[in-house]
DNA sequence: TCAGTGTCTCTAAATCGTTC
DNA sequence: GAACGATTTAGAGACACTGA
């Protein structure tokens, strides 16, 4: 019995298999025919182009068309740039050909033919292969530039931004010397996915940068008649780095000084290096120190005699390399202060918005803290214990909807008041971050309405992270104080029971109050006259 | 003959639409 | 909202065509 129901068991089973290797290769003949399909449907659609294409024109207009867009086979450079143009606007490389044609004949031209995707595609490689060739020649020429980067990640995927900023070559003068534009540009060199956000990932990264603006450029007839470029060349011009606060930005920047430094005294000792070539004795003195160092690291000469031939061809280059920069080190010595500072200067600065943040932030700490310290009264409190959910919600959104203790209120009592916690509960009023909560439409509508304009802005992100977004909202608030206060009556009585919530209630409360309305005016002039004009 | 271009094809990723 | 398949979009190799 158990025997059968084995037997039986079996053959399910390969039933089953087979069942599934029969499913399988029938889905894979269904993809294959599909595909089939279209590729026969593409060639329809091509076969009814191509019968068009017989219909336009005669040959005498067919070849205006075409000498108007082309030289020989090739497409002039003015369609190339409009090609990319087209790309940059976000045209799919598909549809260029089309609206190329489409163009032409909105003047008049008749073209039998489109671009091809793939024509568009090469035209776009072309793009990188000359920002690389331009960003190579303004390396080349400019006396001195910059660099940023910064980085972000995306679906656990890390990108790396860099730019350079640099006064740029504009023409040649008279006397055929390069002229350089009077303020600089920022150079966008590419977005590149890097492995994490160390300092060494960073670095590598950067090199990789120069790297290949040196390939394409250097392979090219122009570096040929300006002179190729190498890293030590870019290093030399090279005169500090910019990013943000972050920690490992400032040890990417220490990373690319050490990077210049170090090839600068490589240069320096090379040319010192060639000056003594002909003074045999010093150069015999300079090897037989640096030997006898070697090696005495290596724990004396029988100990250098047992290493392997590969690890004493190591440290024979690494004592070359050591020497050289030790000749550098006493040419760089022997410079004068001026001339020394040139060649070393390296200057990092951090990004301002961060700076900004921090002044404001420590600006308003200050200042909440001011109304004890002059014992007048300060601003009403915005969270109590029936609000402190609520206000929690909002000034504190990642504690979720723990419950609030005793301990969580008196918190909150302690730092919910002010200018700035005003406009954090009336960004959630007036433009919270999800669509569905708030007031942001009826907001838009009633200014749009009591302010007698066709569009006005939303209210400042204050609910979200937005630089500056504090600043902008005590501005609109004590701007428009009246419309506000007026609005918040409007709130009231659209309900059905024409009350408030909490949040609202704080609100209103906080526009009614002077020492509250005081801090929103120092916030409102700080963001005027220091966030607004230096941003 | 050669360089530029077009066509076909395969592949991968992103996006869209449907179903549960 | 997740899962899945279909569709769209793009990159790229191979090869054919064609005008200079």
């Amino acid at each position: 019995m158990i025997a059968e129901a084995h037997t039986r068991l079996e053959m399910a089973q390969k039933q089953a298999v087979d069942a599934a290797d029969r499913t399988a290769s029938t889905s894979a003949d269904v993809r294959y025919l599909k595909a089939r399909l279209r590729a026969l449907e593409a060639r329809a659609q091509r076969y009814e182009a191509l019968k068009d294409k017989l219909r336009v024109g005669s040959a005498e207009e067919k070849k205006r068309a075409r000498t108007q867009l082309k030289k020989g086979r090739t497409f002039k450079q003015e369609i190339r740039a409009m090609v990319r143009m087209l790309l940059s606007c976000g045209c799919k490389q598909d549809r260029i050909g089309q609206v190329v044609r489409e163009v032409a004949a909105a003047f008049g031209i008749q073209l039998d033919w489109v671009l091809s995707r793939r024509t568009v595609g090469r035209i776009a490689l072309e793009g990188l292969v000359m920002a690389r060739m331009q960003i190579g020649f303004e390396l080349k020429q400019t006396q001195a530039f910059t660099m940023s980067s910064d980085s972000t990640g995306r679906r656990h995927q890390n990108y790396q931004s860099h730019h350079i900023h640099l006064k740029v070559p504009v023409g040649y003068d008279a006397n055929s010397q390069v002229v350089f534009a009077e303020s600089p540009t920022t150079r966008f060199v590419g977005v590149h996915l890097t492995t994490d956000h160390s300092t060494t990932t960073s670095h590598a990264t950067w090199i990789r940068v120069y790297d290949d603006v040196m390939t394409t450029f250097n392979k090219s007839p122009l570096a040929k008649r300006t002179g190729t470029l190498d890293l030590r060349g870019i290093c030399g011009r090279l005169r500090g780095m910019w990013g943000d606060h972050a920690n490992n930005e400032k040890a990417l920047s220490d990373s690319m000084r050490q990077t210049k430094y170090d090839l600068l005294l490589t240069e320096l000792g090379e040319e010192r290096m060639k000056m003594i070539e002909d003074d045999m004795g010093e150069l015999e003195g300079r090897m037989q120190e640096w030997s006898a160092k070697k090696i005495a690291d290596a724990g004396g000469i029988e100990k250098w005699n047992a290493l392997p031939a590969a690890e004493r061809a190591a440290r024979d280059l690494a004592t070359t390399a050591a020497m050289v920069q030790g000749l550098g080190v006493e040419e760089l010595a022997s410079m004068d202060e001026g001339e020394r500072n040139l060649l070393t200067v390296w200057v990092w600065t951090g990004c301002c918005m961060h700076k900004d943040q921090n002044s404001f932030k420590g600006g308003n700490a200050a200042m909440t803290a001011h109304w004890k310290a002059i014992g007048a009264v300060g601003p009403i409190p915005l969270a109590n214990k029936d609000n402190a959910a609520a206000v929690r919600k909002v000034l504190q959104p990642e504690k979720g909807d723990a419950p609030v203790t005793d301990e969580d209120i008196k918190k909150l009592e302690d730092i919910a008041f002010g200018g700035a916690k005003l406009m954090a509960l009336a960004g959630a009023i007036f433009h919270n971050a999800l669509d569905k909560r708030g007031q942001g439409d009826a907001h838009e509508l009633f200014l749009e309405f009591a302010l007698n304009e066709e569009c006005v802005r939303r209210f400042p992100q204050t609910n979200n992270t937005r630089f500056g977004s504090h600043g902008e909202a005590a501005v609109e608030l004590i701007t428009h104080l009246d419309v506000y206060r007026c609005f918040m009556e409007v709130i009231r009585i659209r309900k059905v029971n024409q009350t408030y919530t909490n949040i609202e209630k704080n609100v209103n409360a906080g526009l009614h109050d002077n020492p509250t309305l005081t801090e929103l005016a120092v916030l409102a002039i700080y963001h005027i006259l220091i966030t607004a004009p230096y941003m």
